[in-house]
DNA sequence: CTTAAATACTTTTTT
DNA sequence: AGTATTTAAG
């Protein structure tokens, strides 16, 4: 049986699943069957009895992937009892753990998992304290600049020793009272539950020792994603037994921006110094064209390490190139091309996908798909846990498992409205901390407090009702007591109370939670309340999406890492959107944009079809000029087809309108041309400027373009960016 | 304290 | 453009 399954792998895959004795780092390019290696070698391991399934430790980056591993392995090996293999994704895996051991670090084991929404709450909370001003010092910018830190696994001592400016200073104090705050609220935040293992094991090596016994083989997927506490967790885990695999492809780095350090990839040989190193890199997912147009554009980033996929597959269609007016027009173009290719080659509706660079493109597709019918399944965006109403029940959840967790009880305080204003809040959370107490259990006393006797009441009913459920939790079965809770609350009545559709729409999303949680229980029997919160709180986008479904896909290019599609579609290819120009012009910044573009192309099994808009609206202003994006530019022309704009009748009034008004508005500071120039124009790209005639308002220039064409235009209305 | 109106802010990607 | 938060009126 075990010769069975390798046979059916290729020379460098079997070799990377055989090779048991050293640590194991296998470059895996785009569509070289990482999975598969990955699976195998779990699979080989368990089947040669060399490990039990619980000394197995897999780490991968969504559950959706951890899901999939895990499926497969059992498909694999349908004799073996694999309940106890360890595969999830690292916080979800950190967070177990944190459950079991987090006493030791002064924490309680029902511990709240903040993300970004409340952890930006809470510093707010703790700028006011410190009588900050929350302007000077934004929530979003101090929870950047903290995960920042945290990523680099600096300390508030480490940050308070070293700093230099006033603000630095009050930024260091701030990073100081919000770990402080965490604490007295026994919660957490993402960063922190990569970091606390780490704690945990320097401070007590012995519990590290019973981790490194346990978990006998790691394995970690996406490698190239991990950053500094993760890899810290995995070389504590793997450095006395050096039983470690990590797959990774240094080509599809795209979380720099979040911490993740290339350097993981590139250093594991000098952490881990008798490692063995294998490559994959013969894809089976892509036609020989999309799998050179996406080397040709890759090989233009500095510091990669040397590498040329190749594919046994054909040919295939070239890289069609769309150009589009606007984004409407970009949708249309799309639809058009995706109807066409659909029944030309009978394919379904989930053999597309339709990636963008931000999520607030989406917009545009999706008018289209509805106004045509189209069934599509939208990933990320607004998520379902992060509606308003949906969160406002966890946090009355939440607050039931953890009453220090002064996030959410200052979230449901007051909601539905009960009378308690900003005032009675404040005057809580002030006798609380000068009390040295929580808020809750300053709720106990209310009589002292400095307010009036309705809003006395109030707290004291809100905290009797609290109390009652929190008696109730381990007891009821977790639907019943969300269903009890709405009851008790009156949350229904008070959407009902709106009479509007929105006020329906959240009835309905409500309703949504509690089918949820029922579902949750089936699935689970024998987890509770806290393990269904814990499971939505590290839910990543992409763990909702059902591929199963006949419908199109629409994703950031982010969220496609690790997907295929027969057919990828890859939008807003313009200069500015993609590459997306955050704030400076860093040279890795642009590399990392082009990686992302790389992931997009390699999605492609068939074909892939780029499109730009001449024209882009963005967040309400008027329409932008764009340039097709330099990354299209980097395509090799024998591999493109170009669908150029056609200028002529075609084109409907309102768009030649608005371009023509682009134009004007834009042609107030113009750079002087003159013949030879090299100038681009935001529809036919770079040209050189061939003749000139007239002269101020009258002047015109004929430029020609790539491809022998020449264009005649008057300088004034062209838009020509001078080079 | 609550509701309605005004204004600020967003859009980079996410565990 | 749309949402969220802040401010003013009730």
């Amino acid at each position: 049986m075990t010769d069975n399954y390798l046979q059916t792998l290729n020379d460098s895959q079997r070799e990377a699943v055989l090779a048991l004795d050293q640590p194991l780092l296998i470059f895996a390019g785009a569509g070289s069957g990482k999975t598969r290696v990955l699976t195998h070698k779990i699979a080989y391991i368990l089947a040669e009895g060399l490990y039990p399934p619980s000394a197995i430790l897999a780490m991968t980056f969504t559950n959706k992937a951890a899901n999939e591993m895990r499926e497969r392995i059992g498909h694999l090996l349908p004799h073996i009892d694999i309940r106890w293999m360890q595969v999830g994704t690292f916080h979800s895996i950190a967070a177990r753990l944190l459950r079991r051991e987090i006493s030791l670090l002064g924490y309680s084991g029902n511990f709240t998992i903040y993300d970004e929404d409340d952890a930006r709450r809470l510093l707010n909370n703790v700028v006011d304290e410190l009588q900050l001003n929350t302007k000077q010092f934004p929530a979003r910018m101090l929870k950047g600049v903290i995960s920042k830190y945290k990523n680099t696994l600096q300390k508030p001592q480490d940050v308070t020793e070293s700093v230099s400016t006033y603000h630095d200073e009050k930024i260091a104090r701030i990073y100081a009272a919000y770990q402080d705050a965490l604490r007295r609220n026994n919660a957490v935040d993402f960063d922190d539950l990569l970091l606390l293992p780490l704690d945990l094991f320097q401070n007590h090596p012995e519990r590290l020792r019973i981790y490194q016994d346990q978990w006998r083989y790691v394995l970690v997927d996406e490698y190239q994603d991990t950053n500094r506490p993760q890899f810290q967790f995995v070389q504590a885990l793997a450095q006395t037994h050096q039983n470690i695999c990590v797959v990774g492809d240094d080509d599809q780095s795209i979380y720099a921006w979040r911490g993740a350090d290339i350097r993981n990839i590139l250093d594991f040989e000098n952490t881990f110094p008798n490692a063995h190193v294998v490559k994959l890199e013969q894809n089976y997912r892509s036609t020989r064209n999309i799998l050179e147009a996406a080397h040709a554009v890759v090989v233009n980033n500095a510091d990669r390490a040397e590498k040329k996929l190749w594919t046994a597959n054909d040919e295939g269609d070239p890289i069609l190139v769309l150009e589009c007016f606007d984004e409407r027009h970009e949708a249309q173009r799309i639809l058009r091309r995706l109807q066409k290719i659909r029944s030309n080659k009978s394919l379904s509706w989930r053999d597309f996908v339709m990636l963008y660079r931000t999520n607030a493109q989406s917009r545009a597709l999706e008018d289209e798909l509805r106004r045509q019918g189209i069934a599509y399944r939208i990933v990320g965006g607004t998520k379902f846990y992060e509606r308003k109403e949906v969160r406002d029940i966890l946090a009355y959840l939440r607050l039931l498992l953890n009453p220090n967790d002064e996030v959410s009880l200052e979230r449901v305080l007051n909601f539905p409205t009960r009378g308690i204003g900003k005032t009675t809040l404040e005057r809580l959370r002030e006798a609380a901390h000068h009390g040295g107490i929580g808020m809750f259990e300053q709720l106990i006393q209310v009589t002292a407090l400095p307010v009036g006797p309705r809003q006395k009441n109030a707290l004291a009913v809100f905290h009797k009702e609290i109390s009652r459920f929190r008696k109730m939790v381990d007891s009821q079965p977790p639907d019943d007591l969300v269903e009890e809770l709405l009851q008790s609350f009156q949350i229904r009545e008070h959407y009902e109370q709106l009479g509007d559709i929105e006020g329906q729409e959240r009835l309905a999303n409500i309703q949504e939670l509690v089918a949820s949680v029922a579902e949750y229980r089936e699935h689970n029997p024998e987890s509770g309340l806290r393990e269904f919160l814990e499971e939505v709180s590290l839910l990543t986008d992409i763990d909702n999406w059902n591929a199963s479904a006949d419908a199109v896909a629409l994703m950031t290019l982010h969220s496609a890492k690790g997907l295929e599609f027969p057919v990828v579609f890859i939008t807003g290819l313009e200069e500015g959107l993609m590459p997306l120009r955050g704030g400076f012009d860093d040279r890795a910044d642009l590399d990392e944009e082009r990686r992302l573009f790389y992931v997009g192309v390699t999605r492609a099994e068939k074909q892939v079809i780029l499109s730009y808009a001449v024209t882009r609206r963005r967040y309400g202003a008027l329409p932008q000029p764009m340039m097709v994006s330099s990354f299209v530019r980097e395509l090799p022309e024998h591999l493109v087809e170009h669908k150029a704009l056609q200028v002529t009748a075609k084109t409907s009034g309102d768009q030649k309108a608005t371009f023509d008004s682009i134009a004007k508005s834009r042609s107030g500071e113009e750079a002087v041309l003159q013949q030879g120039d090299k100038v681009e124009h935001a529809m036919f790209g770079i040209g050189q400027i061939v003749r000139m005639e007239g002269s101020g308002e009258r002047a015109r220039v004929t430029i020609k373009f790539s491809g022998n064409v020449s264009r005649k235009f008057i300088a004034k209305h062209a838009k020509l960016k001078k080079l």
